[in-house]
DNA sequence: ATCATTTCCCCCTCTTTGGGTTAGTGCAGG
DNA sequence: CCTGCACTAACCCAAAGAGGGGGAAATGAT
């Protein structure tokens, strides 16, 4: 048996059970090794990087320093490792941090265990690993509203102000006059029932006009 | 067998022997039917309506109407139906806009036959099906550089620029005064190599320091 | 032919922006 | 201990922009 080329896994959770559970299966799964079990992120930090695992996986809950705010400093210490969390909790806010913060993937702990086997695989071969239900919520985030108020127009001209630009470049930039440009600003203000930018930008964001 | 229970496929792609390849081999799967086949949107929006499917493969290089711009009009006429983009191409841009325009998932052509079909119960289940690479696009999507050059409250204050809110603003809700506000944007120019709003902001996107 | 959209024009006030320069505080690393 | 860095704040200035009031013509789809 090649154990040199044994994909090695580094697993985070204070739950010994759980912890334990996940070391046994993969440990136990032809192809992956255990490269270190740790109960948080402070007892990790000392011993990760002479273990130098392929692959984390994270829960989000630790006591101390969260899987969150640990996952920069991972990345830090680590910067070829892939991330992926693993946790029970399935909150919008939570999963788009993991995700900003470096995660590569994210599933639910309710994921079967052979799933979770092929995930660690996964993030090895630069894919992204996620839970239907969170791959769902992922897909929205881009969605637009498709029964916008707005017009075309409206809408060109809403994105182009979110980006900070000024009437006047807008006006240029799209060759039409800047009295145009106020007149759209003016229709929209209306539409949305705001009476200023930031505001404007708010409501079409909240309602992913734009 | 309980036809009534099989979920409805239908698919548009233009080339007849891939569409007639998923055709066979979604019929002859249990617990799946096709409820229509056809080679382009135009030929589709006739007769798909009746034809009621739960799920549609859609392919994005359709003759005349493409895929991308097909799917909005095909929520309109299906709201309820799961869209599922089928496709050898994996451009960012591709991708992005075909979630944005509402697909529950997207899948790569070179995808296995069996995974396919999975993917169809997915998206059924509230799943949103992505082949392994296109996950990975869209996770790092999210990611923030975590080499910023900015400081914290610099990318705090930069954030609310991007809101398209006033400094005066910005310095009320922060809690600090009006010259600071200005003295942390001027420092943000500066490190940015900028001299306003909308390259600091642009710069900071595309780099993801925000 | 009509309605929504897009375009353009005038008026007005007040706020905001970008730039230059200096400087106090507090905190962490060498 | 001392040097940087981050955060804070202050003063100056001219120019540009934002927001709101009115109206009206051209374009375009269906």
């Amino acid at each position: 048996m090649q154990r040199d080329l044994d994909i090695r896994v580094a697993i985070i959770e204070d739950d010994e059970t759980i912890r334990e559970g996940y070391a046994f299966l993969i440990g136990n799964t032809t192809g992956y090794k255990i490269a270190g079990t740790y109960a948080s992120f402070e007892d990790a930090a000392k011993k990760i990087v002479q273990d130098d695992p392929d692959v984390i996986l994270l829960d989000v809950e630790l006591p101390g320093i969260s899987g969150i705010e640990a996952l920069p400093k991972l990345k830090k210490l680590l910067p070829d490792t892939h991330i992926i969390i693993l946790t029970v909790y399935e909150q919008e806010m939570l999963i788009f941090r993991s995700l900003g913060n470096g995660a590569a993937g994210y599933l639910t702990k309710n994921t079967q265990p052979e799933k979770i086997v092929a995930a660690i695989k996964e993030v090895t071969e630069g894919g992204g690993p996620m839970s239907a239900h969170v791959a769902r919520m992922v897909i929205s985030s881009f969605k637009r509203n498709e029964s916008t108020p707005l017009t075309r127009r409206e809408t060109e001209i809403l994105e182009q102000i979110a980006t900070g630009k000024s009437r006047k470049r807008i006006a240029d930039e799209l060759f039409i006059d800047l009295e145009t440009v106020k007149s759209h600003i003016k229709n929209i203000y209306y539409k949305l029932d705001v009476h200023s930018k930031a505001d404007a930008i708010k409501a079409a964001k909240d309602n992913k006009f734009i």
